[in-house]
RNA sequence: UCCUCAGUAGCUCAGUUGGUCAGAGCACCUGACUGUUAAUCAGGGGGUCCUAGGUUCAAGUCCUAGCUGGGGAGCCA
């Protein structure tokens, strides 16, 4: 007989069929002759109820039905007795494929701290939280994929190994096959590259940004959807050391075209969440936030508020409130400023345009003012920035001018520059970090929880 | 990296001015219960009080350092 998944089982009728299903005990209840299974397979967050008559199994078998322990059960689908499920399953045959001593297993019936499932990150897929927060993550991956596909983008992919290390978004982690113990030297005393792997010193990639450029110069329109890698001391719920980023790059857009993208695309993806990942949404609703459904159909309701960063600044000067940090025309916005602007202000997501050149990163488009740049940043309640993008400098001077400004090593560049020198065009993109967006789709409130495997500084276990 | 809070049973925590302080709930085990829903009821086992020093007649409690974790900040996505 062919396995059904649990998700079929619950979503047909119960008409009496004979099924066989596969899982995992959630739970067991017992009383005098009958024992409750609820067993999940991943499918669904919904467990099925596999009801057992005690009296027609071996006692040891019914014993080694615990919590965490893995069963091939057959039996018919009939409408439930008890309340709380439409259809439950008698069985007829139980097979127990994996025992789970519950005197060592450390996932319990009751409920855990996210902070304990964390140092047991192998283990906590198996709860609800964790299942529906995966099945959320891989729906919206596949939606990344589709909106961008029905648009004519090509998915690119960029270096995940990277010998430029002018990207200048964050420290760098090497890439190196160099013996550590036993590091080869120079005459001058310094690493000798050129016996490395690369003949060069490499890194682990910190944006696909400017290789995506060279491919929308080409291609038109490309995105990229990959791991990144930040090597920064950062110790806070909103930063990983590993994380996956979408980065779009479009030849012919500007500013205005991308901040409508920014937009379109984030709430297309929390439609596809919507309606396509309701009852994880609802359970972590209940469980975890009780605002979340709320939150997202308000940002789908509403157009993001856009204004300039020198708007920004009158309306944060304005502001009857004391802040931690100064505000004023040139300094970066804080935290404090960013939240007050979406969270008090306009209650609803931002987008900030024309940043002082003097914050921003070299490849960003001047504007005629002299003094600031088409950057523009959207801003999310409870995350902050979400995205961070920007129309391009497609000028050879000007880029060439803010580069040198900067210090930067212009020669490392060449390949970059090559996409000014030849055919340039005015095009523009952004870059969106893929667990911030879902640590706002799920309500959780640490990054560390809504990736499977989360890299932190000290913390590379699993 | 900075500020701050915390670390006691498998989990979540209580433990007062240093002196019967080794505790609770849940989990687990045993038993009861004729359909349970995080079942319920009764009983039971379970401890490196984070680590290393120090103060004291006496430290889970006070001091110092370290480690680990949470929250906030910076950096950013």
């Amino acid at each position: 007989m062919k396995r059904k998944r649990v998700k079929e089982l619950l979503s047909g009728q119960a008409t009496g069929e004979k099924v066989l299903v596969k899982g995992w005990v959630r739970t067991k209840r017992e009383i005098k002759n009958v024992a409750f299974v609820a067993l999940n397979d991943g499918s669904t967050i919904n467990n099925i109820q596999i009801v057992i008559d005690i009296n027609a199994f071996p006692s040891d078998l019914l014993r080694d039905i615990t919590t965490g322990a893995s069963l091939a059960v057959t039996g018919t689908l009939v409408p439930s007795q008890g309340k709380g499920q439409s259809v439950e399953i008698t069985a007829s045959e139980v097979t127990l494929y994996g025992k789970c001593d519950p005197e060592t297993y450390p996932l319990q019936k009751k409920g855990h701290s996210m902070e304990f499932l964390r140092e047991i990150a192998h283990l906590r897929f198996r709860t609800n939280t964790f299942g529906a927060v995966m099945r959320i993550r891989h729906a919206i991956s596949f939606a990344v994929h589709k909106y961008f596909n029905d648009r004519g983008f090509y998915y690119l992919h960029t270096p995940i190994i990277t010998g430029s290390d002018a990207e200048g978004a964050g420290e760098m982690f090497h890439v190196t096959t160099l013996d550590m113990e036993n590091i080869p030297r120079t005459k001058e005393g310094k690493v000798d590259y050129e016996s490395d792997f690369f003949g060069k010193p490499t890194n682990l990639t910190v944006s696909g940004q400017l290789e995506g450029e060279l491919g929308a110069l080409a291609l038109g329109e490309i995105y990229t959807f990959g791991p990144t890698f930040r090597a920064e001391n950062s110790n806070t719920p909103r930063h990983l050391a590993e994380f996956w980023m979408i980065e779009p790059e479009m030849a012919f857009w500007d500013i205005t075209d991308n901040m409508d993208l920014g937009e379109d695309f984030t709430k297309y993806l929390i439609r596809y969440a919507l309606d396509n990942c309701r009852e994880d949404l609802e359970f972590l609703n209940k469980m975890i936030d009780n605002a979340l459904i709320e939150r997202l159909e308000f940002v789908l309701a509403n157009s993001y508020m856009r204004l300039t960063y020198t708007e920004a600044v009158e309306i944060l000067e304005k502001a009857n409130r004391k802040w931690e940090y100064p505000v004023g025309w040139g300094r970066d916005l804080q935290a404090e400023h960013e939240r007050y602007l979406v969270e008090t202000h306009f209650k609803r997501p931002v987008i900030l345009t024309d940043y002082p050149m003097s914050i921003k990163a070299f490849y960003m488009k001047q504007n005629d003012d002299g003094r600031t740049v088409r950057a523009m940043d959207v801003l999310f309640p409870g995350i902050g920035e979400i995205i961070g993008g920007s129309q391009r400098e497609e000028e050879m001077d000007k880029l060439t001018g803010r580069i040198e400004e900067l210090g930067l090593p212009l020669k490392d560049l060449w390949w970059y520059l090559d996409t000014r020198r030849f055919g340039t065009a005015p095009h523009s993109g952004f870059g969106l970090g893929f667990e911030r967006l879902i640590l706002f789709m799920t309500g959780m409130s640490n990054i560390r929880d809504v990736i499977p495997f989360p890299r932190t500084p000290r913390n590379a276990e699993f």
